[in-house]
DNA sequence: AAATCTACCTAACGTTTGTTAGGATCGCGA
DNA sequence: TCGCGATCCTAACAAACGTTAGGTAGATTT
């Protein structure tokens, strides 16, 4: 009868397998806005231009489609930090380093795909199994981070008494946190990553007490 | 038939309106666990130790009740510091003054009440309208940094190119994603608190750059 | 040309959802 | 003692949910 509408207009998945792809994107988009539980198959499949059932041809049920978003926000974080770190060159610094992954993480989070968004907000609402299948790429993640600050502190460039996971966390918490506000139109998430950075490494105040 | 079980061990709005507190208590701890829309009315209900339409005698819908859950959060956060300001001897710095709100919010949000950490989590997830109505709150709770780093910034204490409002958001929003990994068995709140006030207020670097 | 496979559709299932209506049971003031 | 509001109950409603079964059109393979 009526021809599928085909709206493909350019999302993270694009480009290597159509289906799949739209039906990620399209739950991507609306896992943000929404939450886990708010968003209905029925209204992914629409976004998707297909019907309720046609998912169940590409997925096991919305569990596995929670998770595939899940596992691909955070992998595409974790590409875009380590092409900004590879890029550097060999004279860049660590403080150089910390600020181009926190650029990178910025702007993978803010610009560029849903599922990174998707990824902060509703980690929290899914269900218990698929949290515990999302661990293995999250914590890969952590890693790197964890080796460019273990880095800093053998060359002797962080602060003596520094807990470095805290400060992973701190980091990373306070560069997702920008979500809840950040608008594109006020600022870039370039300038916002000079800002953070700068923050994070010197501080807040004037007169540094050691 | 079967009396009605008294679960009542302790909530954050304990003591002075049984019925309704009870409901903001199951409310809150659930919401923080599940999510908004994973939560049914009769979920709430049973938790509370009523039946799912007896919820309508004290609230017009889930709507209010996840209002007031919203509101009650941010009060809780926002009367702790408040008090924790106004408990600082005279002689306090603006960096002592800092600490202590940090450390104010922290246990505020992490040990002592559902009400604050559902409210980090679900806020993106509420219907819009319910957002707008918990704006005004919302907004005085902001005001209280401002005010503090901006009375910082009179007394000269802060870096001169420094963007208020941006470290203002990233304190705040590095404070709030504690909640994702914090366990109280492995520090106590006020622990981190003092770690990530001086995180903030000296940054992690060895040398300060000016 | 026949058979197979891929990608979707339609229609239905049992369950759960928010919400409403119409009682019960109780303590308290008159 | 009577009535009355407050508090909670039971039972039902339509709508929406995740999921399943079976069918169909078009491309690909044989």
């Amino acid at each position: 009868m009526a021809t599928r509408s085909t709206k493909q207009q350019g999302g993270a998945t694009e480009g290597f397998d159509g289906g799949r792809a739209r039906i990620l994107d399209a739950a991507a988009r609306l896992f943000r806005e929404h939450g886990y539980a708010a968003v209905s198959l029925r209204a992914i499949a629409a976004e998707a231009g297909m019907q309720g059932g046609s998912l169940y041809h590409h997925f096991r049920g919305k569990e596995e489609i929670v998770s595939a978003v899940l596992d691909l926000g955070i992998l595409r974080v974790h590409e875009a930090v380590d092409a900004a770190l590879a890029g550097l060159p060999p004279e860049a610094s660590l403080s150089d380093a910390i600020h181009a992954a926190a650029a990178a993480h910025l702007e993978a989070l803010l610009s560029h795909s849903d599922h990174t968004s998707a990824n902060v907000r509703i980690f929290g609402q899914v269900p218990a199994r698929v949290r515990e299948g999302n661990k293995t790429v999250r914590r890969a993640y952590e890693a790197l981070w964890s080796d460019l600050l273990d880095r800093a502190v053998t060359a002797g460039a962080l602060r003596p008494g520094l807990d470095r996971r805290l400060a992973r966390r701190a980091l990373i918490g306070a560069l997702n946190a920008t979500l809840e506000w950040f608008d594109p139109d006020r600022m870039s998430p370039a300038h916002l990553a000079t800002a953070y950075a700068d923050l994070f490494l010197h501080g807040i105040l004037k007169e540094p007490a050691r």
